[in-house]
DNA sequence: CCGATGAACTTTACACTGTCAAGTTAACCG
DNA sequence: CGGTTAACTTGACAGTGTAAAGTTCATCGG
């Protein structure tokens, strides 16, 4: 910590950032329902008021920490991508492996990005602007088949792989559970047309 | 209501069944976070503490509407599996159709019935036990080739649906919605070889 | 240097939530 | 008819989010 913002500043100085670590230290350590204001604003030293002032209020701030977990969402794909064989379905299985090693790293954190319920669908600019979203776009742009919508392929990759997580953080799978490695082999299908009989 | 079971009973009669019945209007009404104890009491005409008698605290309310709601769930698959084409592949589909039409009807019963994150995964046999699993099962079956886990084959299944409808309802998919049966046209590949090259 | 301005908080208050303990009511049973 | 007990009610408490009003302090024009 010798770098050049020292932390004793007036009122308190960063605290937006501040509130942000304490809420994803408070996920680690509680799930989804430990996450509440007035813990942040304790753990980070300040009155239960404060985060409304930086983040208006309680949505605000779970929106704030989300933010931080798609980064280290994007980061955690981009890692595995990056790991595997670069040929097209490799790096679509390496993403898929990152995906379910950030779920399983951070599940708290992982269940705050979607408990969010958007009134409206993402607009196609928004979804294209999330950078998590851009590298699922471009895994799977290489196996698009001509004549074909590439939002089905993504939505069909990122479908597979996230009811797969979910269902396993669910407990929905079973004690015996299959191999990452047998229910990705799925993803070897898209954009091909089903073998005959 | 010309039923046998008079409702001015002593203190309320049938309470149970009608605080699950509070719970799921309050959920059509207002989604997850709309269900409280106190508004079901309130909507069931009972004092704040009640419920807590049936069923011993917040969680047990919440996993007896579960149960109705997993009702309905198997209720709507094997509605929409008996109205498709009786081949293997076809009643597939039709489970498929019936698990998001539910969800799109219900969506807060469907919320709450995955908001539970079990502390072990369900045993082999709770999972045969659920109903709404078992015709999962049953329509997978013909479809598993020999040699390969069943387990595989209804996870795959059952994982891309659910992520499917989740995305959808979490807005993450983009205002241009794919058609269903293009997504669902992955359940074709289920059980077969990746087609070579 | 000094007073005004405004951002960054604190304090106080309120409604709502789940949960617990203790009381009440009434059905049922010997 | 009296006792037991299930099915509630009542009251209290801690924790939650939020709104309004007060305080502190950094900054900046003069």
């Amino acid at each position: 910590m010798s770098s050049t913002d020292d932390k004793t500043r007036h009122h308190h100085g960063n605290l937006k950032p501040a509130l942000v670590e304490a809420g994803i230290a408070l996920l680690e350590e509680g799930g989804l329902e430990a996450l509440s204001l007035r813990k942040c604003a304790a753990r980070a030293g300040v009155s239960h008021a404060a985060p409304a002032h930086h983040f208006g209020n309680a949505d605000g701030l779970r929106r704030a920490i989300a933010d931080e977990g798609f980064a280290r969402f994007e980061k955690a794909m981009l890692r595995h991508a990056e790991a595997a064989p670069q040929t097209p379905r490799d790096r679509l299985r390496g993403i898929a492996r990152g995906y379910l090693a950030f779920a399983r790293s951070e599940p708290a954190l992982y269940d705050l990005i979607f408990s969010f319920r958007e009134a409206s669908p993402f607009t196609e600019q928004e979804r294209g602007a999330s950078a998590a979203y851009r590298v699922l776009r471009d895994t799977c742009a290489p196996l698009v088949p001509p004549g074909t919508d590439p939002l089905v392929i993504e939505t069909q990759v990122w479908a597979l792989v996230h009811g797969f997580i979910l269902l396993e953080m669910t407990g929905r799978i079973g004690d015996a559970l299959p191999d990452d490695e047998a229910i990705l082999a799925l993803l070897d299908h898209v954009g091909r047309d089903p073998q005959p009989s």
